[in-house]
RNA sequence: GGGCCCGUGGCUCAGGUGGUAGAGCGCACGGCUGAUAACCGUGAGGCCCUGGGUUCGAAUCCCAGCGGGCCCA
């Protein structure tokens, strides 16, 4: 079959729909993944998106840079495995569901759903949500296993996540112990410090007024040691306040009362008081002095313990009092205080952020509403000394939102800090792109790197495969299924028992004679995700997969991950597998939008992918979202600058067009094309050696993961190359009616470039690049590969040449700067002109101008081309310097200017310049002229215009030969006949006859060209006189009325 | 408060081994027309975020600050 004429408009919505359908339906992505099975593996592994909604643009972007990539692989031969993942536990699905359930609480998916419903439900709604992104990952033509994907709820998953929970115990890296940590009151749970979001929140801010038990100075006894605190609520768990052993502290008097404050911070708190310090002392002086907790008769506790000051390190002068309030129970530092020396660890606060008994007064309160309470009581008792507000950032649950607190309690933790130098080794071994993504942020990150805290008291998780014994210490982690029901002491295992609540169920006799029941914990997502790399190959309960695959050559995500994902896997497999599971790692950028600023929903300026699509289409979205910056930096999305991708795809699309019309029209068979049948001009070589150049630098760019850089190469070429020149000068031989070489020469090389660029950008536009292989290539071959991603990548290095296409830059600028000169002498490009003459000094300059001499006569428009190292005709202008001789001279100036008018200016060049100076005799002396005192001017003779480019100059004649006169008024004919023909509607190669009407002078400059005319609009007559076409129209050219008609023959 | 990145015409971005600032879009004017929802020409428009330093010379290197993004405290 030849090629098709192919639709005029670019319609992207049925290019890609159609194209979609054909891939279902033929396997096209299996047919691929099949194609090269048994060539070098390269491994790939998704970064599983979470799937409770839809996507937005940032996890497109992520997706296309996968597809892009991958594609590109593909087609170097690579064997990729590109299963797709997703992570399907945790709070954000919970809480989605809490909501569908209208329910709120913990207890309430205890009490009125039970757990199995829950879990069941969250499995439901993961699944759901996995089938909405999957289409819409389709949609962006993502080319992944969609039917085979890795998931982390799956059983076998789970398993292998077991196993690397099993090799963390057996390294002695697990650990279950009293901590504070980050506490979510909402989801009644512990929190990794990956799953906090820092934001700006109104809080009190406070400075309290501790009684001192043995006063020093002041006689009335009212000394006090003043403290600062945000928190009122963990003021009824204060047990020390600490100062900077090394600080100075001034005893400040105000009114009848004394305070310890650090110095440093006095001025600041008194400015609007009247103050006077009485001493000052060093904080370690200060150090066992013991103080009154204000509130000892609301809390029995604290009315037990004796209240000290002692020293801490982790003081600061940056804000508050210099003196800092300690609740071990409420604050890490506090807490190592509180160990330190051996202080109580008092937390009297539930899993919901309620105070327990043992918190007094305040039973039952949320301690964030226990801050009034606190303050009033305080306040009663006097010690309040100053209530304020404040704004500052404070750490909120990922995803509910709720601030959090910090809570004494025991938790799960891998020790990481124990690992922190393997990790560091590890991380030297990865190729990162951009290296500071490395190097420096998750260095940096790393080196910070504390306990992770990896227990969740929640339901839909990975059960923690820790079990306990009832009786004794001891506890078992269970490291796969089978280990567990080996070691179970129930026998029946059906169903999913690895979820809970039933996994819950199973005991494990010890041997002590106890029971071991399981932690009921869960554990953190961030280790679902971190063990993906074996766990999506079920490793080690199967190893063949992760002999082949493992470790990943290449991940790529957005640099939120590098707390994320790029941190749990870098921790988990050191644990599991002693290495970091990635060698290759891109850092993205985010999507912004077009004020930068990131897409939020509150802010409402989320632009979702659907919406683009609908516009643009896909392969435009994916175009632009890689040629609008540079992948690692943050992209702002901008609706005008989509216009401008899709006037570039609009531009190859008519490019496309025209050469489908041409080539269809005359059944162009690229497979029949020799040597023998064609010519190829040197444009043809040019181009070729373009588009090659231009595959070259798409695969460099590619390979360094620079895919702005391809995208920017390829825009470049197809406006500038391809549709702003090489199309201009192919078009005179597409308009040849019969089979000629010249023209299958230009047909052939068009055919040629069109397939090489349409394979450099299949992996960037996928659809519109399949759509034009089945038309070019696959219509005319049947032997030809079913799909454009098939193909193999490659360009040839022999028809890059440098040389040429150097030279085709320079004649671009004479051909420019001819059409300048034109326009400033008012000169019609259409009208021939009898010859240019390019001037340069430089020899390349001239050389190329004569080398592609026929390209120049083409595009000016000239008979001629001439080249020169100046310009011959050029007429030197010798004009006294007014501004030297006016003073020399004084009332001599208009004799001497007068002598110069007369004298050749050139001989006065030649003479000042060989001399030094010029003397000329007036009627009683000589005078000297030297250099500075002649200005010359050139002048061109009558008829030339010029214009200068980079490297020299053009000179065009436009003298007004009878000859030029009568092309150029055929040409102003041939212009309106084609008018005409398009207005008609013609068929590009329908025949027409011409009638005109005109004056005899027109007809008679004409006539000499009527041969020419009849060729240029496919007329076989042109007759002069009557009129009495289909179509007729009136016209002026130059001053002269006329009246043409036509006829469809 | 700390770490990393970014800051160039109205907009989006090049340039970045130091040597008189570029492109596309947009704007104004003129031109072209058988692939053209294109194209060509001309023009206006830049204290290259600010301030210091190194240097004969800084958009480029160094330091400090400001603004934005991400991460952390």
């Amino acid at each position: 079959m030849p090629i098709q004429e192919a639709e005029k408009k670019y319609q992207p919505h049925f290019i890609e729909e159609e194209i979609q359908n054909f891939w279902d339906e033929k396997d096209i992505y299996k047919k691929t993944q099949l194609l090269r099975e048994k060539e070098a593996k390269y491994s790939f592994l998704d970064g599983p998106p979470y799937c409770s909604g839809r996507i937005h643009l940032g996890t497109a972007w992520n997706k296309i840079i996968k597809d892009t990539y991958l594609r590109f692989k593909t087609m170097n031969g690579y064997n990729i495995r590109r299963q797709a993942g997703w992570d399907t536990h945790g709070l954000p699905i919970e809480h989605k569901v809490e909501t569908l359930l209208g329910i709120q609480s913990k207890k309430e998916i205890e009490s009125k759903i039970g757990i199995e419903n829950f879990i069941n439900k969250c499995r439901d709604f993961a699944i759901e949500n996995k089938g909405i992104m999957t289409e819409q990952f389709q949609r962006l033509g993502i080319w992944m296993d969609w039917d085979d994907p890795y998931e982390t709820f799956d059983p076998q998953y789970m398993e292998s996540c077991w196993w690397t929970l099993k090799q963390a115990y057996k390294k002695d890296l697990l650990l279950h112990d009293f901590r504070v940590i980050s506490w979510c009151p909402r989801c009644e749970t512990a929190l990794a410090l990956a799953e906090i979001d820092y934001e700006n929140k109104e809080d009190p801010s406070i400075y309290v007024k501790f009684p001192l038990k043995n006063p020093e100075i002041a006689d009335n006894g009212k000394e006090y040691i003043m403290l600062w605190t945000t928190t009122p609520w963990t003021l009824p768990a204060n047990m020390a306040v600490c100062v900077h052993p090394e600080f100075d502290y001034a005893y400040v008097k105000v009114n009848d009362e004394v305070y310890i404050i650090a110095e440093a911070l006095v001025e600041s708190l008194l400015q609007d008081k009247d103050y006077e310090i009485l001493k000052i002392v060093q904080g370690y002086q200060l150090e066992g002095k013991e103080y009154i907790h204000p509130l000892n008769q609301e809390i029995p506790v604290q009315k037990e313990f004796k209240h000290k000051i002692l020293p801490g390190e982790h003081v600061s002068l940056t804000e508050g009092t210099g003196c800092v309030h300690t609740a071990p129970g409420h604050g890490p530092e506090d807490f190592e205080i509180g160990k330190k020396y051996d202080l109580p660890i008092f937390s009297p606060v539930d899993e919901s952020g309620h105070f327990l008994e043992e918190a007094g007064k305040y039973e039952g309160i949320f301690v964030k509403d226990a801050d009034a309470f606190i303050m009033a009581d305080l306040d009663v008792k006097g010690v309040l000394w100053k209530s304020d507000t404040i704004t500052h950032r404070y750490g909120f649950c990922w995803r509910s939102k709720t601030p959090i607190i910090y809570l004494a309690t025991k938790q799960w933790f891998l020790k990481i800090p124990e690992i922190k130098e393997q990790m560091l080794n590890e991380l030297d071994k990865v190729e990162w792109i951009p290296s500071w993504a490395g190097e420096s942020r998750f260095r940096n990150w790393i080196e910070n790197a504390r306990e992770w805290t990896i227990s969740r008291q929640r339901y839909w998780g990975i059960p923690i495969p820790i079990w306990s014994c009832d009786s004794c210490e001891e506890i078992t982690v269970i490291g796969s299924l089978r280990e567990l029901k080996e070691k179970a002491s129930q026998t029946d295992f059906k169903g999913d028992y690895i979820h809970r609540p039933h996994v819950d169920e199973i005991t494990i006799p010890c041997e002590c004679g106890g029971k071991m029941k399981r932690t009921p914990d869960v554990l953190d997502v961030w280790i679902d995700s971190g063990v993906a790399g074996w766990a999506s190959l079920h490793y080690p309960q199967e190893k063949d997969l992760f002999e082949q695959w493992f470790p990943y050559d290449f991940i790529t995500e957005g640099h939120d991950q590098t707390r994320g994902w790029f941190y749990s896997q870098l921790g988990t497999g050191i644990i599991a597998l002693n290495r970091t599971p990635y060698q290759k790692v891109l850092m993205h950028g985010f999507t912004l939008d077009e004020e930068g600023r990131k897409m939020s929903k509150s802010l409402g300026n989320v632009v979702e992918p659907e919406e683009v699509i609908e516009k643009y289409g896909a392969d435009i979205l994916r175009f632009y979202l890689l040629w609008a910056n540079k992948p690692w930096e943050d992209l702002k999305f901008v609706w005008e600058e989509l216009k401008n991708v899709n006037k570039m795809f609009n531009i190859w699309w008519n490019v496309y067009v025209f050469s489908t019309t041409y080539m269809a029209l005359d059944k162009f068979n690229p497979l029949q094309c020799s040597e023998k049948n064609l010519k190829l001009r040197t444009e043809d070589l040019w181009i070729l050696s373009r588009v090659n150049s231009v595959a070259k630098e798409v695969t460099n760019a590619l390979n360094k993961l620079y895919f702005h850089k391809a995208t920017r190469s390829l825009n470049q070429f197809i406006l500038e190359d391809l549709s702003r020149w090489y199309i201009r000068l192919i078009r005179g031989r597409t308009w040849v009616e019969k089979d000629d070489p010249d023209k299958l020469g230009a047909y052939h090389t068009l055919h040629s470039i069109l397939e090489l660029l349409l394979t450099m950008m299949a992996p960037i536009a996928p659809y519109v690049c399949e759509e034009m292989y089945h038309n070019l290539i696959r219509k005319v071959n049947n032997q030809a590969r079913e799909s454009v991603h098939m193909l193999d990548w490659s360009y040839s290095e022999d028809l890059i040449d440098q040389k040429l296409e150097s030279q085709m830059d320079v004649v671009r600028n004479i051909i420019e700067a001819s059409a300048r000169a034109r326009d400033t002498a008012r000169y019609k490009l259409r009208w021939p002109v009898s010859e240019i003459m390019v001037v340069s000094e430089n020899e390349n300059v001239l050389q190329a101008a004569n080398d592609l001499q026929s390209v120049i006569r083409e595009q000016a428009n000239t008979k001629k081309v001439f080249t020169k190292h100046e310009f011959p005709d050029l007429k030197i202008i010798a004009k006294p310097n007014m501004k030297t001789l006016g003073p020399k001279l004084r009332q001599d100036v208009p004799k001497v200017a007068n002598i110069l008018d007369n004298l050749d200016a050139a001989y006065i060049k030649n003479l000042i310049e060989e001399e030094g100076l010029l003397k000329i005799d007036l009627e009683n002396k000589t005078v000297e002229i030297s250099t500075e005192d002649i200005i010359y001017e050139t002048e061109l003779p009558e008829d030339v215009v010029s214009a200068e480019f980079e490297g020299g100059s053009v000179f065009v004649n436009t003298q007004l030969t009878p000859k030029i006169l009568s092309e150029s008024m055929a040409r102003e004919l041939i212009r309106r006949i084609q008018d005409m023909r398009k207005d008609m509607d013609l068929e590009i190669e329908a025949n027409i006859e011409v009638q005109v009407q005109c004056s005899e002078k027109f007809k008679e400059q004409v006539e000499s060209n009527l041969e020419f005319i009849a060729q240029e609009v496919r007329s076989q007559q042109i007759s002069f006189g009557h009129i009495s076409g289909d179509y007729t129209k009136n016209w002026e050219i130059e001053g002269e009325k006329l009246t043409v008609s036509i006829s469809k023959v």
